[in-house]
This record gives C-alpha cells, sequence and structure tokens, in this order.
DNA sequence: TAATTTTATGTAATCGTTTACACCACGCCC
DNA sequence: GGGCGTGGTGTAAACGATTACATAAAATTA
C-alpha cells in the first residue's frame, strides 16, 4: 500500500501539496498537478481513511441498529434514511442485533469510539441506563420503538391512537369479542401501548378482553397456533386484532383450516402494512406507518444533533398513520 | 472529548501506561492500574478508533453489500456471515444499493481506503472490468450471484442444476407447455442460468418455450401480470416456473383469481424458498439455498484472504441445494 | 555484596493524513 | 527601486493512539 509520501517522492513535490491536489483545496499549478496524478496514478494511491480521519472531527458515518434484514417493515425506514443522508454527504451502515443486548452494546462502541458520527435505533432492546447515559453524551435517535421514560429522542407514530382506531371500527361493525393477538414481548413499547388501547376501547364498551400471555414468537407459525387456542377456548371471539401482518397470516392460516370465512365468520385486523398484508387471502385490514417519513425526521435530528455543536434539544416526533382498511374485517 | 494525555496527566503517568492499562498490555502496578483506571472514569474517557486504527493493519470490519434489506432470501446468508464473524472477533456491516452501480462504487471505496478488511458482495451490478481490478487488490467475494468471468472470487450454488431438475420433475408428471416467468434483469447470471437449463431441457423433450422478455419488476405484482398475459396468449400453458417465490406469489394470485386450481389446472415452482413459498396457499415447491452456509464459507474465504498475506487464491465455491415439493405442483 | 534478571515506567518515534505558517518569486503600483 | 499583494510550494506541527527502546528500581541469584 503506497502512502503520500511515495507518491510526493515520485512527483517530486511535497505532501502538502499531493493533499492539496488530492482534495482540490489551495492553490497547485496544472503542471504540478498533473505531475501528482500521474504519480497516483502510477502507485494506484488510495489516501488512507484513517490518517485522514484522524485528523477530522466526523467520519461522515452513521450507524442504523436493525433487528435483522428480512423484515419489510423496517426497509421504508432505512430508505428515508439513505436518502437524506446521501442528500447531506453522510454514509449509511447498518447492522443487526437479533434482539440480543451483547450485539446492541458491542455495535453501541462505534459511536463511543467515534468510528460512526452517530446510531439510529430501530427496535432496540437496551436498558434505559445505557440508553440515558449513551444519549447524553452522543448522538442518538430512536426510531419507531423507544423506552417510554428515556432522555434520548425519537420518531415515532401514535401507537394508542392507531389502535383506538382500529379496535373501534370493529366494535361499530358490531364486534362484541375481540382477541388480542401478540408476540408478547412486554419490553416493547409498541406492545404496551397496543395493549392499553385496546383494554381501554374494550372497557369503554363493557366488553371482555381475550388474550394469550407472552411471550411467543413473533411469526407466521405463532399466529396461527394463538389464534387455535384461542378459539378452542372462546368460539365466540369473532374478530383478531394482531400486533403485526406476519402474526394476522399466521391467524388467517388457522381461519382457513377451519373453513371460517373472512370476513363473514370472523375479521382480522393489524399493524405494519407490509407486504404479507397484500399478498394475504384476504387481504388484511392494516395501519400503515410512513417508514420512509419517520427514517428522513430521524436522519434529520440526527444531523442537526452532529453537526451543530450547540444543538442539544430533545426531540419526540409523533408521525402520522393511515388505516389502509380492506378485505379481512 | 477527552484524549489520552489528559487521562495520562490526571492519573500521573505516562500515556504508555494509559495505554497499557487500556490494552491489558505489559506490566502495570496494581496501584497505578487503579489510578489510571480512576481517571479514565472521572474523564468518561473512550480511546478514540481512528487513532488507534491508524497504528493497526486492519480495522476488523468488514462490508456486506445488500440489495435492500426487505429480502427475506438474503437473512441467512447475513446471518453466516455474521455468525463467522463474531467468532472470529470481526465486525459486520451492511450497506445497501438498490441495484444501484453508482451507490455500489460509493461504498468500494470503504475497502479501498481501508476503513473496511474487505468486502462481501450480494447481488452486485458492477461491470467485470471494475470488479477485476477490485478484487486483484482488495479482498472481496461473491455471494449467489456472480459474474462469469470475473477473476474473483464466489460462494454460489449451480443454478443450471438446480433448475433442469426442477423442471424435469414437471415434465415427468406429464406438463408439456411449461412457461419460464422471470424478472428479466439480463445481468444477473442466475436468470442467465435458468434460462439456460429451462431451455435446455424443453429442447431435450421437444417442447416450445414461453416466456415474456424483461426487463419486469421482480416483485409480486409483475408475476401476477406476466402469468395473466401468458395465460390469454397461451391457454395451453399447465406449469409455471419462477424465478422467485415473490414472483411465484404473483402467479398463484392470478390462477386463483381465474379459478384455477393449482395443482389440479396448473403448477408452479420457484426458487428462493423463502417465507413466501410457506405463506402461500398452496404452498409452493421450491428450490432451497443454504443461505447460511453459503455465508460462512463465503466469510471463512474473505478472513483467510484479509489475515493470510499468502492467501491469494481464487475461489469458486458451488454449494448443495435442495428442492423442497410442495402442494404448488 | 555484587551481578543479574525482572518489573514498572517513561521517552519518543511512528502510523498517514491535513493544514497553519513560512518562504520565495513574480508582477504591480506608486 | 522599494513596498506589497499573491500564486505556488515546502516545513513541520498537529490529530490520538501504540510500542520499541531506554532506564531505574526491585527482586533474585550466586
Amino acid at each position: 500500500m503506497s502512502s503520500i509520501d511515495q507518491v510526493a517522492l515520485l512527483a517530486k513535490v511535497s505532501v502538502a501539496t499531493v493533499s492539496r491536489v488530492i482534495n482540490n483545496s489551495g492553490n497547485v499549478s496544472p503542471e504540478t498537478r498533473q505531475r501528482v496524478l500521474d504519480a497516483v496514478e502510477r502507485l494506484k494511491y488510495q489516501p488512507n481513511a484513517m490518517g485522514s480521519l484522524l485528523r477530522k472531527e466526523h467520519t461522515g458515518m452513521i450507524l442504523v441498529m436493525l433487528h435483522s434484514v428480512d423484515n419489510p417493515f423496517f426497509s421504508p425506514i432505512v430508505r428515508g434514511i439513505e436518502s437524506y443522508a446521501q442528500a447531506n454527504g453522510m454514509n449509511v451502515l447498518i447492522s443487526t442485533t437479533y434482539g440480543d443486548p451483547a450485539r446492541e452494546s458491542h455495535y453501541l462502541e462505534l459511536v463511543k469510539t467515534h468510528f460512526v458520527d452517530g446510531i439510529l435505533l430501530i427496535a432496540n432492546t437496551m436498558t434505559l441506563e445505557i440508553l440515558n447515559e449513551l444519549s447524553a453524551r452522543f448522538p442518538v435517535v430512536q426510531v419507531l420503538e423507544y423506552l417510554e421514560d428515556s432522555e434520548a429522542s425519537r420518531v415515532t407514530i401514535d401507537f394508542y391512537a392507531a389502535t383506538v382506531e382500529l379496535i373501534e371500527g370493529l366494535v361499530a361493525k358490531g364486534h362484541r369479542h375481540v382477541a388480542f393477538v401478540h408476540a408478547g414481548l412486554e419490553h416493547i413499547v409498541s406492545t404496551q401501548k397496543k395493549r392499553q388501547a385496546y383494554a381501554d376501547v374494550l372497557n369503554r364498551h363493557g366488553m371482555i378482553p381475550y388474550e394469550i400471555p407472552g411471550p411467543h414468537d413473533f411469526g407466521y407459525d405463532s399466529g396461527a397456533r394463538l389464534a387455535d387456542e384461542l378459539l378452542k377456548e372462546h368460539p365466540q371471539i369473532t374478530a383478531f386484532f394482531a400486533t403485526s401482518d406476519l402474526i394476522a397470516t399466521g391467524i388467517l392460516s388457522t381461519l382457513e383450516t377451519q373453513n371460517l370465512a373472512v370476513p363473514r365468520d370472523k375479521a382480522v385486523v393489524s399493524f405494519d402494512n407490509t407486504v404479507f398484508a397484500t399478498l394475504s387471502r384476504p387481504a388484511l385490514t392494516s395501519v400503515d406507518v410512513n417508514g420512509y417519513e419517520l427514517g428522513v425526521q430521524a436522519m434529520d435530528y440526527l444531523y442537526r444533533r452532529i453537526h451543530q455543536k450547540k444543538y442539544r434539544d430533545r426531540v419526540c416526533l409523533c408521525l402520522p398513520y393511515v388505516i389502509h382498511h380492506r378485505d379481512s374485517e
């Protein structure tokens, strides 16, 4: 690997001049510039990132912590983040955590050691203490999921309001026995909000809850199994509220197996409005989160937090959502 | 941000000693160690990554270039990569390219400038020239998709053999009119191999091909539309070979709309064996690629390429696949 | 006790850049 | 001709760590 000195030597100039040519800074005569460029070409010189970044305050990299790369739900968020980042000359790197706190802590080192300038947390599971400590000292934004009492900034949606609207819709259609099907991950704020809203609406209408305590897997199989158990115990259930599309498709498969028609016999509504909601038969009524905008807003805050040293406000943005009504209710 | 000098000053030792304490290297007396640790704590000192990495040959980071984060197909590959990396003390960062060559080139800079130690390309779209130039000078492995004549290493599967097996299976069941439904992205080697195999099998049995030239979108809607067009023109078609699960689910939806029973009236087979293959009704016969193992093998090669300077072999691994036969044929 | 090894610590070079500052030569103006 | 900007270039000091080498003190050995 050739370094700037070797280029300087070959071009018979000083390293300062080489640097000026490479960065298009300062004044360099056309002849010298050409000599340097030739030397760069000959040596296939590439500046070493560590060398130059050592002199700079920022690396221009931000890290997105994701659960995994197979969730269509996160894709628009990432696109929003990248779009803003690209427009502002920053690079986005992604790491997966699979909900493992050890992996999370590990990747947090990257911002602590200034390998990246900031972090966007999507569905993190770290403790309040760790998060607060982190966000007090480094640029961090929680996206979508968040810790309720945390001092860290966040960009999310109103899970409570969306759920109320969803369940009230079911009640308006005459459903008196609505089940709540969830992965039961109690540390996730969205689940808490959804449960609270579900309970409140039921209470308001004098209805009783149907729910199987978690934790469960959050996949298709889990939805299928839970629906089966619920129907065995409470055949009077006429509607299912699922915390995600994927769980809802599992419910649909159980209903199909039992020859129950949707929406004639049973209704299903859910969250996320991913490709699963449109692919399923019938298509699912689902809460559509504007993930792209969520990503843009989160990155916008992060950018300001990174580049404006006085800017240290805590923001708690709540973006609008839309309920897509489809054939499943 | 406090630096090592400030810690040294506060602890009344030299920077060398602070470094020794932090890295647990060399001999340090218990009392001195404690003084240093106290100072670190007081100043909330975090070593700066750029400073220390400047002295090292490697950053311990590798980059995975993905198309996007919403494809369940890539998830096991990434898991395999991460599993191997973690076991060997390396970190995995992911970037998305959306098939955009400009974005790809941009992220390639990271390995050229030694910000990361190596790159795993999953479904890259760069030109042969760029790839060859890159792989000659830096650790790079192509995973799954590859450029046929490239000198870069790769870990993949035998798309040709898998397709032959799939189509021969259809023929054995009596199908004489098999359509090929693809996204028509001609620069992708998997599509080329699949088409070649499809053509060869048909030829061997004196059958004629049905195919709508691309490029098309590679999603669900695209599959639905293509199946519709094919059936309008060639109602004699009794089987569809789709290049991916997602396209296949689109085909299924068209068949359902037209009241054609699967597999009684029409058969559908596909590739990837993602969650879509199990979620669809009927479940899809699909070629299962062992993504996890693919990831492990790719990372294994990359690791050796990075850490053993003599190791510069070009490897072209071809891992086994399994065809999952399900109700769609 | 003297010689020798071991332990603990510090000094300073080094990694590869960027950049403040100094310098020189040149042209311009009065 | 002397003073002055300015374009082109070089020197050397950062940036923040690690580490080879030196050194002094302490422990071990003979």
